[in-house]
DNA sequence: AACGTCAACGCAATCGTTTGCAATAAAAAA
DNA sequence: TTTTTTATTGCAAACGATTGCGTTGACGTT
């Protein structure tokens, strides 16, 4: 058996016609007589001819790749959004080339460059935590490379983001929880510096003044990092060290969420009936555990597809990027379970 | 600003030299002055040049891309072998490229196919649920493709298969059950096609048998699908419409461990006091769960990075294949919560 | 008989890079 | 001065597929 691929060369050969001719005839081209087509076909067939991605790539300069930068593949909401992305490249016939940054921006640059040189037909971007300057996608912006930001997005010129409504999500979660009536609502907030806490802190501070609650700084802690045990280490110290006594926490996200049920399980207290919890993201453990967590779901999926297809849209220019209306922002879901609930008492 | 990317040509002309000195100017070639050199470099600085990736493909036939088939992107164990896969093969200059299958087979065949045309260097595979024939893959085989198979392998000739020693976890686990004083151990196993789900039922029987229990056909129900859902209803109609009463369970997974502590609790009963159970792959949620869910580890990453490590040696040829020690098992750490572990009383 | 028409196919350039084999010139050896 | 060596560089083919244009021969038309 012959190593390597059969070439439309050899299907020439056999034919004793040229590769011009071989290559029409697969594509059905007219003025190329149906009995050549069919005897092509057949050879093509009996050689088991594939066409070569990487010619074609190198002819058309267009590789039929997107490249995925993501922070970690291993986080719920990253891998789900994965799998929308993926999703919708493969039905619309196109790879799907991944690299994780591991909130690294070195790696984030580089890996920008192995798939510049691999000649990336678009980009799929969530940036790092690092990253706080983002000259290196203007730069590519401006040269017209297309590039579809998720989740977390940049605030510069061109970009086209494709993220949740942050700033509803976290407010309807802080109004859910004082509909429940609980009166002191802390928030274990996420980074500073990404756009998405921000947003959540703005959705937790503006619920709050809404309903004629007033601020509390000290009730607003961050957790950098954003692990269970953190969140733990930081609720205890929130008793123990502080004057506020939180009866409820919004938490940046599922694992702050937990932590803090745990932390305030281990100080005895009671939840939901003492103590009330919402977390965001909605990830699968939620359900899962006791009591069962309320979260606010965020659409990854559609988030991955909804982003991919708009920069399919881009690469082959069915739309113009100028006149897409930005943001994109999908809808996210509150969904009540038992950690927040109060039995009306 | 010119569009496309600087070529070796652009800097040829600049320099009125050709494009065969230029390449090898790049990459230091002896033979090529010093002078030269420096402003070849120079230019190809100032140009912004950037190697074009599928030209070298095609002029090499090899791409530096591997492809990875997996049933599921947004399934922690799988997130997490991605995520070994993508540290290695980065650091190793390789691409990776990514398929789902959503466990269907023709779906793995087309992306096998669509891989092949992009002149992937290799394979990194676990296979489909619905995947019984292995045809596809020892055709590949024989025409020599690199391929290895992590965690869910099959048993054909050549095939090189990096798993996890799940024999020997589940023996772990149902050792540690019945030393906790458990007596009637079911068993919520896995799709009977899947070497995994095999292997682990004869850890479990072998374990039983060892310990002088004998074995009990009714303890041991498939959950094909492995949802929570799922075996939270087997787990129910085993207590209820079965003479069983099992007084621990050993779960073929997370998910079905979840599903059986959730039904036994709904049944009133107390975990782990009545009823002891085990999973098998330490999913994120079991530190959250409560009572906190003891299981089987499954080293993810490890594995990902190994099968990564064995399948670019065998593409860069630094093994051969016929020499590797098969098939590569990868221990488990059974990771002792409270879910199993009796108060001794 | 001379010309035009048209179907069917081949030639050769192209995409960007590498590389074996000349080719050229200058420097060294005879 | 002539020949040989050496240092630099260029030519051209190759990787596999596509495509504008030219070629060929069999027809039909006047």
């Amino acid at each position: 058996m012959k190593i390597g691929q059969a070439t439309i060369k050899d299907i020439a050969r056999e034919l004793n016609v040229s590769s011009s001719t071989v290559s029409r005839a697969l594509k059905d081209y007219p003025g190329i007589s149906d009995e050549t087509k069919r005897k092509v076909k057949e050879v093509a067939e009996k050689l088991n001819y594939r066409p070569n991605a990487i010619a074609l790539s190198l002819r058309k300069s267009r590789s039929f790749t997107i490249g995925v930068i993501i922070p970690e593949v291993v986080h719920f909401f990253f891998s789900t959004v994965i799998s929308g992305i993926e999703e919708v490249a493969y039905s619309r016939g196109y790879n799907v080339i991944l690299t994780q940054t591991n909130e690294k921006l070195t790696r984030e640059k580089s890996s920008i460059e192995t798939m510049l040189s691999n000649q990336i037909d678009g980009f799929l971007v969530s940036y790092s935590k690092e990253t706080t300057d983002f000259e290196h996608f203007s730069k590519l912006l401006d040269q017209g490379y297309p590039i579809v930001f998720f989740d977390r997005v940049p605030d510069i010129p061109k970009a086209i983001n494709v993220m949740v409504d942050d700033y509803q999500g976290a407010y309807d979660a802080v109004t859910h929880l004082i509909q429940q009536g609980y009166q002191r609502i802390a928030h274990l907030a996420g980074p500073r510096n990404l756009t998405i806490s921000q947003e959540r802190e703005r959705g937790y501070r503006d619920a709050l003044t809404n309903h004629g609650i007033s601020i509390d700084p000290k009730m607003i802690v961050e957790c950098p990092i954003g692990t269970d045990d953190e969140s733990q280490k930081i609720t205890r110290e929130l008793y123990e060290k502080s004057s506020v006594k939180p009866d409820a926490f919004f938490a940046n996200n599922d694992m702050a969420a937990v932590g803090a049920m745990l932390a305030c399980k281990a100080l005895g207290m009671k939840v939901p009936e003492e103590v009330g919890i919402v977390g965001f993201s909605n990830w699968q453990f939620c359900s899962m555990i006791d009591p069962s967590l309320s979260s606010v779901a965020q659409p990854g999926f559609n988030m991955g597809a909804k982003a991919t297809e708009i920069l399919l849209d881009i690469i082959e220019k069915k739309v113009d990027p100028e006149k897409i209306n930005l943001p994109v922002t999908l809808d996210t879901e509150l969904l009540i379970r038992k950690s927040s609930v109060r039995s009306h008492s």
